[in-house]
DNA sequence: TATTGGTGCGGGAACGTTCCCGCACAAGAC
DNA sequence: GTCTTGTGCGGGAACGTTCCCGCACCAATA
């Protein structure tokens, strides 16, 4: 192989990359025209339409997406990070809610043409700072995250959950944690279970202060004693520890279903709740707030509460497309419900 | 609130964002004189430099990104497309490995300068024409992957597996998965194991086919017969049937090993397992090829073959910044060891 | 025939940055 | 005092695209 073009060892491209300027010349046309005719746009003659498209055809042309961001002023690019699990930046993929909705955003964001970038978690933005991004999508903020405020300073509108309501230039899409926990407890209470236990991680979001507070008024409202076990942290570990001391009481204490509110393996919740010689549905009937599609292979299947990451995702990108483009700042907010997906787990046998 | 600038109804942008010049011209300097100063270029005496700089971060300035990259002729930006799951766009996120993989490439990447946009698996480049990528990485592509053929026409640089071994402009980084099979085959046959049977994904990726090829080698040197059982889509449902298909042999058919090649929930197999009558470790030894962290919480804790993603994505990004920065072209590939990490569900406890 | 209105195409600026120059001035050598 | 060398800074082009214009031409009207 010889060295085609270039002074001296340097790697040489192989092919310069034809431009607008070169498919013209090649036509006999303007740049203005071919411009005109790749993209529909201007006056100009079926003919000369069909010549320029065909000669650029030919010559391979592909347009450079950066001269065309630079003279749009926006590159169509956003920004995702998912804000509570700061320490270790990426393990929110290994969580299936986020593997879902980074995917699900990423989806919808190509469709309205945006490219979706993947960015660490706790990352101070000087990490980012030149990336031209349009917008950014912060899933699960932490109270006052250090990183929303950056980014608003920086004049980058954020995308996030309902934690910065009221803050100029964030927007964001929630899901009905309230409803969610309303829904999940009535559902346990219709299959007549008077002693539900409530797991949920001691974190500082606001889906998981709401779904307290949410647990909070409906024991009141049915006149039972809150019964919650709080965990440190999230993760299948603790999580299943915390099913466990869940599980520990006794007599009138042992409680008779079980919902918990973290992304934790159905299979692993099962088999702590054998331990513990329950039989599910029999004795404990088990709701599982997760994505995880293994609840639909274990025996018996689990019922779980799903927060519908596809349907966040798809409200955020249209309402970012929505801010983007149409300058359209109402609403600030939307509430996406959720869904609960009944199995065998939760339903009472007939006796 | 007033309409401060633009005329008509336009969303008018709050501040107009300060450029290079706007700098120069407060600091009573020239653009050229700031941006050396900025980038730490150029001949400019400390006190100019300072003053610059000074005024720069008074005024809040920001490089254009997009700017910068036109001037560049490089976007700093690679694609990032999983191969295998093109009917299922974005399940690829849900499986641990690719998870894995899937941050530890972008976080690698950024760490040297490179954003990752996450695009749909399967899709045509058409979808990200203009997107200007640098270089794409595929991960598991399938053999003669159109995906694979679009790029290296377009001209663009691919990163992916073996597969394309040979092809100009790809590069790859691989597993070693022939070791692989054959460090978890002789670690059951160490703890005693005559009769393992193996479960595979039917799959064309260039991984399974080595894999087979491992296992028919290893039965051979070993005057074993082969067992094993091909499931035909990878998926917790698939591989769980195929695993309970490998586990219903009887008298001397009966395996006395089980070495799963697919990622498969770890409680789901015991669970299998167990459903048919095996003890764990006792009767049964059992190793999954997974990243799947609830393998450390289910009891007993699986042994499980680790693909090291983290290490695949590190040598990945490590040799893209290589063939983009400094136009090395070889080696043209990497292989990363796998690592077992042995626990109590293949070690055959004493008698 | 002179005027209008519309159509088809091209020239050139602009987006914001970097980098190759060139110019002015100062200091040292002879 | 002239010539060289070096230093500090600025002017202007270039990256590849889009878009605002203006110009030429043609048909229709008066």
């Amino acid at each position: 192989m010889t060295e085609a073009s270039g002074r001296g060892g340097q790697p040489s491209p192989p092919t310069p990359r034809v431009r607008l300027v070169d498919v013209a010349r090649e036509a006999g046309l303007s740049k203005t025209t071919v411009s005109a005719a790749l993209n529909g746009t201007g006056r100009l003659s079926p003919e000369v339409r069909e010549k320029a498209r065909e000669t650029a055809r030919r010559m391979g042309y592909r347009p450079n997406a950066t001269a065309r961001q630079l003279r749009a002023g926006r590159a169509r690019l956003i920004g995702y990070v998912v804000g509570e699990f700061a320490a270790t930046p990426w393990t929110f993929l290994e969580s299936p809610y986020f593997a879902r909705l980074t995917g699900a955003t990423a989806a919808t964001a190509l469709r309205r043409g945006y490219a979706v970038v993947l960015l660490p978690a706790g990352s101070l933005q000087s990490e980012w700072a030149d990336l031209s991004l349009d917008a950014v999508v912060v899933a699960d903020p932490v109270a006052d995250d250090p990183v929303v405020e950056g980014l608003l300073a920086a004049g980058i509108p954020v995308f996030t959950d309902r934690s910065v309501e009221g803050l100029p230039g964030a927007y964001w899409v929630d899901v009905d944690a309230g409803g969610a926990v309303r829904e999940a407890l009535d559902h346990l209470w219709q299959q007549g279970s008077r002693r539900p236990v409530l797991v949920v991680p001691d974190s500082t979001t606001r889906f998981h202060t709401e779904v307290d507070a949410a647990h909070r008024e409906w024991c009141a409202a049915h006149d039972l004693p809150e019964r919650a076990v709080r965990v440190a942290e999230a993760g299948n570990g603790p999580v299943v520890q915390g099913v466990e001391t869940a599980l520990t009481g006794e007599g009138r204490d042992r409680p008779d279903a079980l919902l918990v509110v973290a992304e934790a393996s159905p299979p692993l919740v099962l088999e702590a709740a054998r331990r513990h010689g329950y039989e599910v549905p029999d004795d404990l009937l088990v709701v599982l707030v997760s994505e995880d599609a293994t609840a639909l292979h274990t025996q018996p299947p689990v019922t779980t509460l799903s927060l519908r990451p596809e349907a966040v995702a798809e409200a955020g990108v249209e309402h970012l497309v929505a801010v983007l483009e149409h300058g359209r700042r109402e609403p600030a907010g939307t509430l996406v419900p959720t869904r609960l997906d009944v199995r065998a787990s939760s339903v009472r046998p007939r006796a």
